[in-house]
RNA sequence: CGGGGCGUGGCGCAGUUUGGCUAGCGCGCUUGCUUCGGGAGCAAGAGGUCGGAGGUUCGAAUCCUCUCGCCCCGACCA
């Protein structure tokens, strides 16, 4: 490919809306242009990374045994309603939906869970026929509430979406683990430091999934890691051991104390000189449901965090969010900074830490204005709770096994893999007839991998003050041939000959034949970011052309013959 | 959706507070000459009606109302 043929407009200056360097890079080199929020054009240059990072994919996951297809983009209502998920997406605002001049209601899809299992289930009838697994890659629509940072957030964005049918759990694990053994070859050829973490399976719902983070600075989500175990998870699934709650000894007669104005957990230590971790703090929450919001009070130890995430996966709950002061008044009449268990209202849903659970003379608000109560007994002046793991695992607490420090790290979710079990199959009614003749319900997995978002953490982590520096894999070309003064015949002769000879050897070349100055054309594929640079400059005459690196900056000056040695394919 | 901010040639910005005359600047683009290994110089050009609608006024990019779009912080996700 000539660059002089393709369209192609680098910008001097960064674009005004560009906070990130992977969108700022990728606007500016010219490889996305914006139509609308989080909608981009794909340049030729990009679509070629895109397309080489799908195949990446494809050759991954068939050696798994995958098979691609493609699903239809536009979804009737009436497959999620099976599922159950078309009220909630729509509550959600997530689904990009319209209807049809027949009045029929339509979704672009955000997924295709219904829609793959509509199909499988039509064509597999037989446990002989498991286990299955499909996939595609396509545009996905989410109509994010934030769109954001170009290609990582979009509400049109290319996704892998593969999806698993096996008999059952084993079958599952099996089907996971190859899916688990894919992606990291994925993420690897793809040259991308990544890191494979615990995760919550969140709104897609099932038993267990793993996300796999490219470890990058300006990544979305914070994850906790473990050098010495390799136990790694997003903060929102972490666990970790922590010291013991200090014991509280025998339980003594409850006492309430006046404490005007002291509201916080840090203004109790001051007052009652006493260690945060024996303080009980009292967080009132509004649970939202498809039907109704509830208000639920949380206890968890005054020197730790409530983790929302798991809060709200215990409470099966769309949402959840702190109550808003009317709420709080309601439940346990008292202003911000008193609720406690004691005298909470009779209706409101009380949960409690495990680190609560067994201790004893707690200090806790008793829900009145202005008032604590120390020797606070759980059961004893109040409902007994129900104990979960409701903490929010910290940077430099143990890790779960025992066998390091948590540290903590920044990384962008370029591929989530989910054990989906029969949520859908039984939803929708999509069984197979099993060994002993009875119908079964799929049991089934799905897995997601945002290609364009993976195009993107890869410049994410790879580029320098000049440019981006492509990971040779996913480079839009591999090696760019630059002729610098298009006058003169020999280095007009000479580049279309390397360029020529390389093409005939079948190496990924593209060929800057564009009519600058020598300067303005380095700055430029400095920030186009190609992996090998071949300069046809003064020395062509003599046959010699500067080979250089984009990655290292390294030099050399080369004849013909050694540039087509360095760059020629192996003879396999 | 809550909070903050911004819409002026393709891109980056000034001008708006305190209305005023042909709306500026840099980059990019076109043509010519020179230059030619790290964003060249000179000269000549093309291109905007100031996001949109309505209003106030002798006069609006500037003031008022409504509206659309975009960005940032939060909740969501590949």
């Amino acid at each position: 490919m000539r660059l002089s043929m393709i369209p192609l407009a680098t910008l001097r200056d960064d674009p005004a809306d560009a906070e990130v360097p992977s969108h700022r890079l990728l606007a500016r080199a010219g490889y996305i242009q914006k139509i609308a929020a989080g909608i981009y054009v794909y340049s030729p240059l990009m679509w070629r990374t895109l397309r080489k990072v799908s195949n990446i994919v494809r050759e991954e996951l068939e050696r798994e045994g995958a098979n691609e297809i493609l699903m239809p983009i536009l979804q009737p209502k009436e497959i999620w309603e099976q599922s159950g998920r078309w009220a909630r997406y729509l509550a959600e605002g997530l689904m990009f939906h319209m209807v049809d001049k027949r009045g029929s209601e339509l979704c672009l899809g955000p997924t295709h869970e219904e829609v793959v299992t509509t199909y499988i289930k039509r064509i597999v009838k037989s446990y002989k026929q498991l286990p299955v697994n499909v996939y595609q890659i396509q545009d996905k629509f989410r109509d994010e509430i934030r769109p954001r940072f170009g290609l990582m957030r979009g509400r049109e964005f290319v996704m892998k979406d593969a999806y698993s049918f096996d008999i059952d759990e084993a079958g599952l694990d099996a089907s996971y683990l190859a899916m688990d053994r894919a992606y990291r070859r994925i993420f690897e050829r793809c040259g991308l430091a990544f890191r494979a973490v615990e995760a919550d399976s969140g709104a897609i719902g099932g038993s267990g999934s793993q996300e796999f983070m490219v470890l990058a600075e300006t990544g979305e989500d914070a994850i906790l890691y473990c050098e010495e175990s390799g136990y790694a998870a997003n903060v929102e699934k972490a666990t970790s051991i922590i010291s013991p709650t200090p014991d509280g000894g025998e339980a003594k007669p409850l006492e309430k104390h006046a404490t005007p104005g002291v509201k916080t957990v840090d203004q109790l230590v001051a007052f009652f000189k006493m260690d945060a971790a024996r303080m009980a703090k009292t967080v009132i929450y509004n649970a939202t449901y498809a039907d109704r919001v509830e208000a639920v009070a949380v206890m968890m130890r005054g020197d730790l965090e409530i983790n929302e995430v798991k809060l709200c996966g215990i409470l099966d709950a769309l949402a959840v969010g702190l109550a808003d002061e009317a709420t709080i008044l309601r439940v346990t009449g008292a202003e911000v900074g008193f609720a406690g268990p004691v005298g909470l209202d009779a209706d409101c849903r009380l949960l409690a830490d495990l680190t609560l659970e067994g201790a004893t003379n707690l200090l806790t608000g008793c829900c009145e204005s202005g008032y604590h109560c120390l020797n606070v007994n759980l059961g004893r002046d109040c409902r007994m709770p129900t104990f979960h793991d409701l903490r929010l695992a910290r940077a430099g607490e143990r890790s779960p096994d025992d066998r390091g420090a948590l540290v903590e790290t920044r990384g962008i979710e370029v591929g989530h893999i989910f054990k989906l079990g029969t949520k859908y199959s039984k939803a929708m009614d999509a069984t197979f007839i099993a060994e002993n003749g009875k119908p079964e319900p799929f049991v089934m997995g799905c897995y997601g991998i945002g290609v364009s978002r993976t195009a993107a953490a890869a410049v994410e982590q790879n580029h320098d003050e000049s440019g981006i520096v492509w990971p040779r894999p996913i480079a839009p070309f591999e090696v760019v041939v630059a002729l610098l003064d298009a006058k003169r015949q020999d280095q007009v002769d000479l580049a279309e000959a390397i360029y020529g000879e390389l093409r005939a050897a079948g190496v990924d070349v593209c060929f800057d034949d564009r009519k600058m100055s020598p300067g303005a054309k380095f700055k430029d594929l400095d920030l186009l970011g190609f992996p090998v640079r071949v300069v046809v400059g003064r020395r062509a005459d003599e046959g010699i052309v500067e080979y250089s690196i984009r990655k290292t900056g390294d030099k050399e000056d080369l004849a013909r013959e050694e540039v087509m040695a360095r760059l020629r394919p192996r003879a396999s």
